[in-house]
DNA sequence: ATAGGCTGGTAACTCAAGTCACCGGAATGC
DNA sequence: GCATTCCGGTGACTTGAGTTACCAGCCTAT
């Protein structure tokens, strides 16, 4: 196994030696609920390797909002440690993870003492800010045959493949929307030559 | 004038004296453009009495996303103004308002030498973070009356007033919608009993 | 082999919201 | 005075999306 210095090598040594001290590191399978709404957080997680997507649910429905990557880490956690709210969202990890875990009580003296971990936080909020935002022009402006094609483009660079192993129900889920209507907005898309489906999967020309 | 301190009296006295040194204070009248879509920043507002509202705009349509109110910032100028991008969203002075400018090059390391800056402007992207979550939730589990509904109570909130002095095409606009729509939905509301429309106004029941 | 689960397709319907076209009243300006 | 502008109401229509209720093709486990 790699270290964590490996994979955060363009973090200052010290802080990188505190997390090797007070973080843990974890492995967690894919398509597992790593953060749930309403749930305090003690623990920050920091994605060494692998991916977690992040919800907001209501009633059964839930819209993906965005992807915590290498090097990335949760901010609605982050908040939530540092001031002890409860999450607003859940979490899921999208492939087998590798996090680290940063005690969220340490957490606060570390952005205080090292302003390139304080630039990361700042970036992810700035980041998610944009992500947000660009959700909300997405619901507000784009039909759901443009949010649907978006997101194929975005699994497709996610995955790194133009065909996807995906089912209509998961991307249903994802959307905020139901199986029936990916169905019909899927063949929609097939017939402007944007994609075609194969069994079980999906493919983006 | 009060002065600069007078507002701010729970930031250190060293951030006040730096603020007084290079911050410009600026009146601007209510209803005027501070902020425009793809703008870059040099000043970053603090808002020291009055408010300003922020809004995403595509092609005509507009949503209101939220107010910055006393003691706050703008945190879309703040990264656009240290990242040197351009805003993706603008903003306007609801009310008279009053405010100190300070100087984009300035802020990063006024962060970095006062940590209640520092906490101020992470509370300013967790609050915001928050507010776009929640329009996010309205835009997707919401019906209009109910955005409309809750709209107008926060409009009453800010103004401090039960009667609202508002035309329905504003109320259109900042809902991202258009009049025609808002004078069927409050229809809806009266004949709940939620409001009650006078020439010119309308009271929240 | 067959029953049941997963996957996707489809038709018919409902509903919320946006669009279009128009109206009337109040206020304002010249 | 009259024209214009702003404000809001309303009916008729369109459209995108969600709902309901099915169906068929698979694959797999017993």
């Amino acid at each position: 196994m790699k270290s964590i210095k490996e994979y955060l090598h363009y973090l200052p040594q010290e802080f990188i030696t505190e997390l090797e001290a007070f973080g843990i590191v974890k492995s967690i399978a894919a398509n597992t609920e790593i953060l749930r709404e309403g749930q305090y957080v003690k623990l920050i997680p920091l994605v060494l390797q692998g991916s977690i997507k992040v919800f907001t649910r209501h009633e059964e429905k839930e819209l993906l909002l965005y992807y915590i990557e290498n090097g990335e880490s949760c901010i609605m956690s982050f908040t939530a440690g540092l001031k002890n709210n409860p999450s607003k969202v859940f979490a899921i990890t999208e492939e087998d993870t590798l996090l680290v875990l940063l005690p969220a009580d340490k957490m606060n003296h570390w952005v205080k003492t090292f302003p390139s971990v304080n630039d990361l936080f700042y970036n992810l909020y700035d980041q998610r800010y944009a992500s947000l935002l660009d959700t909300i022009n997405h619901l507000l402006y784009n039909r759901l045959d443009q949010r649907l094609y978006k997101y194929l483009e975005e699994q497709s660079r996610q995955k790194g493949s133009r065909i996807l192993d995906i089912r209509h129900k998961q991307i249903a889920a994802e959307l905020g929307t139901v199986r029936e209507v990916i169905s019909r907005v899927m063949k929609k898309l097939e017939q402007e030559g944007k994609v075609k489906q194969l069994p079980n999967a999906i493919e983006i020309l």
